[in-house]
DNA sequence: GGGGAGTAATTGAGTAGCCATTCATCTTCT
DNA sequence: AGAAGATGAATGGCTACTCAATTACTCCCC
């Protein structure tokens, strides 16, 4: 038998899951603890041992996922054989195949995350500055390499990146069209790349 | 005297006033009905005089915005004696610069727009199709004076230069920090247009 | 130019419904 | 047996929206 706590961190999990789902398919307000009590086959009150409160768990869905998200950048920056333009390329494919995968998930992280200020700045102020900071490592190995124009700054480079992607991203969400995501990544890359390089 | 048309008009104006105001400081659902009639002071009742719902408020704050905001950008794109790089420019300069001028209006645009897939398409159905359709307009006249690289996608290039000032102004909008908005117009421009240059 | 009938606009207290959270009770483990 | 975990009905607070009552306009006639 499993020790208890795997046992309980499995029931979080699928908790976390039913709610990715009830809150991607009606919004965070429109979801009531009770519906992911429900999808999860537990009890209301359930909700309540594993967390502080309804918007907890929608933290906790943004916290699981973004470490998913970090560490597979972290992966790609890190490899010490890798070019600038091959990490730059690899990153925007990943940022647009992870959520691309999982449609449910992408609803949630390109308009349920956005509901108000307050969760924004929460969230942001943490993880999404760790991210920007990767795409920002790329970018700089790119000037030191003599790839990339120097005078780009590095910090706003990086957000427009990340604007590109979450913009993709967005569109990708709200269009009925069943293209796949991630074949945006090519001419995407091609296009920032253009802005990037030294001509 | 005024004919009571124009006097409804502006306690309109005066609503939807409020409105932003409340709705920037404490969010969508932060917001009560009642708040905003007390700011614009009038009784609750009579914003259901003017308005369908509270939603619908919110939806008349996004439509008077885009109206004023597609009208300006027309404008340019319209200007007969002007190339597409300048046209680009003063795009980016214009979407900068009215988020940029009235920050409660851009936290609501950046934020609280977001707060259900199903507004979010009720809006982009409608407007932000028709601002994309205006910035590919100006890449398109780009690859005809044959300065922007032909084989770039010009309605995906018009969604990059989108997703970029979308994450500028979001950005600004997070952080505590008081620069312009427009400052950023000019960098901003530099690095899409080195992407969409023929080098 | 003012009185007042008729209409339009406004008011705000009340209603109805919703839902996050709690906790006394029960079930399952060790 | 005792502890730990799970249950779900009940509670309390909240707020969008309604509507009977009131006030403000308009305009016509003297």
């Amino acid at each position: 038998m499993p020790a208890s706590a795997a046992r309980k961190e499995a029931k979080r999990e699928r908790m976390l899951d039913a709610a990715v789902l009830e809150i991607a398919r009606h919004g965070y307000f429109g979801t009531t603890v009770s519906s992911i009590a429900r999808r999860a086959g537990v009890a209301d009150g359930t909700i309540y041992l594993y967390f502080k409160s309804k918007e907890d768990v929608l933290v906790s869905i943004f916290q699981r996922a973004m470490q998913q998200f970090i560490g597979e950048a972290q992966h790609i920056v890190d490899d010490h054989g890798a070019g600038a333009e091959e990490k730059f390329r690899r990153t925007v494919a990943l940022h647009l195949s992870l959520l691309g995968e999982n449609r449910d998930l992408a609803v949630i992280f390109q308009v349920e995350f956005r509901h108000t200020l307050h969760v924004l700045e929460l969230l942001s102020r943490s993880r999404i500055r760790d991210y920007l900071a990767l795409i920002a490592r790329v970018v700089q190995q790119g000037k030191d390499e003599g790839v990339f124009r120097p005078e780009v700054d590095t910090l706003l480079a990086a957000k427009v990146v990340f604007g590109v992607l979450d913009e993709m991203a967005t569109d990708w969400v709200l269009s009925r069209k069943n293209i796949r995501l991630a074949s945006r990544a090519e001419p995407v890359s091609d296009l920032l790349l253009g802005g990037l390089r030294i001509s």
